[in-house]
DNA sequence: CCAGCGATTGTTATCGATATCAAGCCGTCC
DNA sequence: GGACGGCTTGATATCGATAACAATCGCTGG
């Protein structure tokens, strides 16, 4: 910027309103100024914008990566959410900074105008740990933890009641959730399951598995099978679960859905191909990751911004 | 840093070694102020290091990003690359800064260190433009552009010719390609699909399809059904576009794989649950990921650094 | 006894931008 | 004619860190 003041024969202050296009300076020296800093491939220190400005026009989204370099982080969902953030992040002038919790970049975050956590799911002391950090912060997950953060999530709870009624409808009456409550989300999702079938006088079965894969899913019935466990309805937390649950049903000998009626969790993409096609809940991660960025923005405008639960919708399929 | 001194009676410089650890202060003073910056909860200040060292430390990571607000980005594979990537870059030191082509968030990216790109697959502009802010950069894809830049990528053509040889041995010799060749990976996967099979006198049909999604593929074999062309292979790029092919093809009392053997790409979890299971070829991801951060990370530190194919897998199951 | 060296600490300048306050110039109005 | 105000520009300080060089102290060796 010095440079550019010698060049054109202005102070470097003059540049710095040039380039800002400030009503300050006249305007064709501000013209001047400009094509100037083009012709000479100028570009803005952000680094020193930002000291001198105290702000860094940055949020850090920090996701939660399993520590498997096996499958790496394959959920596409944190990638949906990322979407919709970074979109809104950027419309607005943001950069999105991506860190994942174990990162030693702690100082990078804490440079950071507000904290956007993903995935966090069965780790509430990580995210008490970052919302004392006291930075604007919004959560996708379950409303949980106290603290002066925005939770956004979708309806977990309605979700699974959702699916309780669509199952008693069937006349079903010895449903199975399979997945792991463990994590904030899940448990709503069981809780809304569990209590709209309570209401009705039934008590489906917990299978409780850590692993959110076809493969852990078929191993679910199969496991139920071999406990010689009778069931008519499985709610699978994720869509993975459920086509494996699915698949390992119809080794069983099972017809779904005229056995065995099964809805996932997801709608992704490749459900609805899926033979039967897979009857699922589908919540929208896009819309979720622009709620992220807008409350993470209006909190550090300073603006008041609310907790919000997103709606959901039961897609039924062919099982 | 200058509360600091004050606090334990020292210089700001002092403060600034103990807390870099260095060897310069005595071992004594250094954990003094160690341990006062704790209790006070000092922050550095990562602009200002950044201003006073002339880097960053971040690399930015460009996403390609549909336009399309409905689906958002939902195609897995930049997040399984953005988990090695993060996970390499955070390991040393580094932080990652995504970012959107269309964003504002120029004047952010300039700032950094180095350069990835992700998915720019059809627009070779978008990479000569990065190329030309003269950062050390690397990107996914295929081999093309001329640049000072390192290209990572699978080996497309080899995976497009063992799929040749595949249906070859089985005996088919109406095969089909789906997919879109104007991304380049997608060229190289056709390429080594027609050459391999032109060896052995066989010429495969292209359908062109933009869309990468199991409807896209299910419209891709009604076509083929209606224009009346007898075919008995399908090699689809990408394993959605496979799912509704086989689906499609089903539907059209073609049994998959006795009339119609089907090969994917992506080797999606989805994939192996699929009824029949998905033959496709496997890409690793993650370590690309590792790897495009590892050249990067070369080239900022001035090494050499060379583009390289990663070996792609394929991987036979029931279609 | 003093030059000289190692260990430790401090002074000053610097990275590249922007805010604050001051100042110059010109025209208008009383 | 001079005060005043608008428009435009500039000098200086500042954001928070680190580098280069200087200074102090105690100790050793000739």
């Amino acid at each position: 910027m010095a440079d550019l003041a010698r060049l054109s024969g202005v102070s470097k202050i003059t540049v710095s309103r040039a380039l800002g296009d400030s009503p300050l300076v006249n305007a064709q020296t501000r013209d001047r100024i400009q094509s100037i800093a083009r012709e000479h491939g100028y570009k803005l220190n952000v680094n020193a914008r930002n000291l001198r400005l105290r702000r860094s026009h940055t949020v850090a989204v920090i996701v939660e990566m399993k520590p498997t370099a096996q499958r790496g982080m394959f959920d596409p969902y944190p990638l949906a959410l990322l979407g919709g953030i970074s979109q809104e992040l950027t419309a607005a002038g943001y950069s999105v900074l991506l860190t994942t919790r174990q990162g030693a970049t702690v100082a990078a975050v804490q440079a950071a105008d507000g904290l956007i956590l993903l995935g966090q799911g069965a780790n509430q002391e990580a995210v008490r740990r970052f919302d004392r950090l006291g930075l604007p912060m919004a959560v996708w997950g379950a409303t949980s933890v106290a603290g002066s953060h925005v939770t956004i999530g979708s309806d977990n709870r309605g979700g699974g009641a959702r699916v309780a009624e669509h199952f008693f409808a069937l006349g079903r009456r010895q449903p199975i959730f399979i997945g792991n409550p463990s994590h904030p989300e899940i448990f709503d999702r069981l809780n809304g399951f569990v209590d709209t079938l309570a209401a009705r006088g039934i008590k489906p079965l917990l299978l409780k598995r850590d692993e959110f894969t076809p493969e852990s899913g078929a191993e679910a019935v199969q496991a139920l099978h071999a406990r010689g466990v009778a069931f008519d309805a499985i709610f699978a937390c994720n869509d993975l679960l459920a086509m494996g649950a699915i698949r390992a049903a119809v080794e069983l000998g099972k017809s779904v859905p005229r056995d065995v009626s099964v809805v996932g969790y997801d709608d992704m993409p490749a459900g609805a191909t899926f033979l039967p096609a897979l009857s699922t809940v589908r919540q929208d991660w896009q819309l979720g990751g622009t709620l992220l960025a807008r409350k993470v923005l209006g909190l550090i405008g300073h603006e008041d911004a609310e907790s919000e639960s997103l709606p959901v919708e039961l897609v039924i399929r062919g099982t």
